[in-house]
DNA sequence: GTAAACATACCAACCGGTTGGTATGTGTCT
DNA sequence: AGACACATACCAACCGGTTGGTATGTTTAC
């Protein structure tokens, strides 16, 4: 082992490229000579490592797969001992990623899918297997949550995990049309009351207040 | 007034055509060329009409605007007499409008968006008029039931109009992701409830049901 | 007749992808 | 230990086709 060894592989330089690029542009409109230039590296390479434009775009959706699960498991939302404390946490946290430049708090996946859903099956089950595994990583916090308090149907663990998915997907298009983050931490504002209503019953709101 | 009069111009019928075209394939992957073709026109009727590509993905924005804004004109979602069977109305009608191919029942506005608010202001703002337009038009639904039962902060007219804009632009992405349109219509079933909770307090699910 | 609504022909730049090639390992048989 | 076979990683140049856009007609409506 010496310093020969490439800090890092033309792979990971072209998948870190393709995770920004893609996100602030779209796929289609990321050319392969593009995503070359910005990785520092040449089209020869790209072909070596990718069979094609299209292997790139399942690739990066798999990158952002490992990327995220990493920042995830090193985040700080599963300390707390309650299971519905968690929950909550975990909405912090989403809520705390939002911030910088617009591309930046997106997701990879959403952005990818919206374009290819139709015209790239491979493309379109990588953002799914994305989506679906983050998915399924929160699904035993809510299940936990549910469990704990007795709640039952129509309340389920995978219904209520991918409605958060769901919320912060279509934050995202709200908050890039505006151009900016408040609706889609709005957004999860609302969500996180959705779950105290079903979680801790929470009082009627017009009997809270109506007027200040 | 005779049959040399087109049945529909060159214009509208590029127009029909990006709604299409654009919602199953987004817009960098939908080329002028294809476009002309779909439509049946040359490409010189296209610059006719377009100064350029990007101002017919302006033009296909305010024309989906139009279009959408005339659907819902003619719902019927204003029919009932308490404000809140309105907003629910609304809903129902939301979820009845998915149906047939994925791209049939998304949004171009928000597929639009999705790939270009980093990179064209003109296309991102337009798309925003749509998206925060027809917001607009249900605010004083739920202003109504708001009013009509005293409710206040945190839940506003406005925040409450753009969170169901968001949970169905959110529903769209999954439901591309999953390929089916349950995570769409799921979601709008948990909107549902949230606004139950809101207006009508709605029990403890705790304490409706546990077991079966 | 003239102005808008189209059509035809064309262009330079760029697209995804391929080519033949080099430099650097890595195992492996003797 | 050294030579041969093979694999990996990468590069510069190039390919045919497509891109958004233009320049110049021709037809139609009033």
């Amino acid at each position: 082992m010496n310093d020969t060894t490439p800090r890092s592989s033309a792979r990971e330089r072209l998948l870190q490229s393709a995770m920004t690029l893609i996100r602030s542009q779209g796929f289609a409109a990321t050319s392969v000579d593009e995503l070359c230039k910005a990785a520092g590296v040449t089209k020869g390479a790209f072909f070596h490592h990718f069979a094609s434009k299209e292997a790139l775009g399942v690739a990066a959706a798999d990158y952002w797969s490992e990327t995220t699960s990493a920042l995830f498991a090193e985040a700080p939302y599963h300390a707390p001992e309650d299971p519905l404390e968690r929950v909550y946490a975990y909405l912090d946290f989403r809520a705390e990623l939002v911030e910088g430049e617009t591309y930046e708090f997106t997701c990879l996946a959403g952005t990818l899918v919206q374009e290819t859903f139709d015209t790239s099956p491979l493309i379109r089950e990588a953002c799914h297997r994305s989506i679906a595994g983050h998915t399924a990583t929160i699904e035993p916090l809510v299940q936990a949550a549910l469990d704990a308090r007795g709640i039952g149907a129509p309340y389920t663990a995978s219904s209520l995990a991918l409605l958060i998915q769901t919320v912060l997907q279509g934050g995202f298009i709200t908050s890039k049309a505006q151009g900016g983050p408040e609706p889609v931490l709005d957004a999860i504002a609302h969500l996180r009351r959705y779950f105290t209503f079903i979680f801790e019953g929470g009082e009627t709101p017009a009997a809270t207040k109506s007027a200040a």
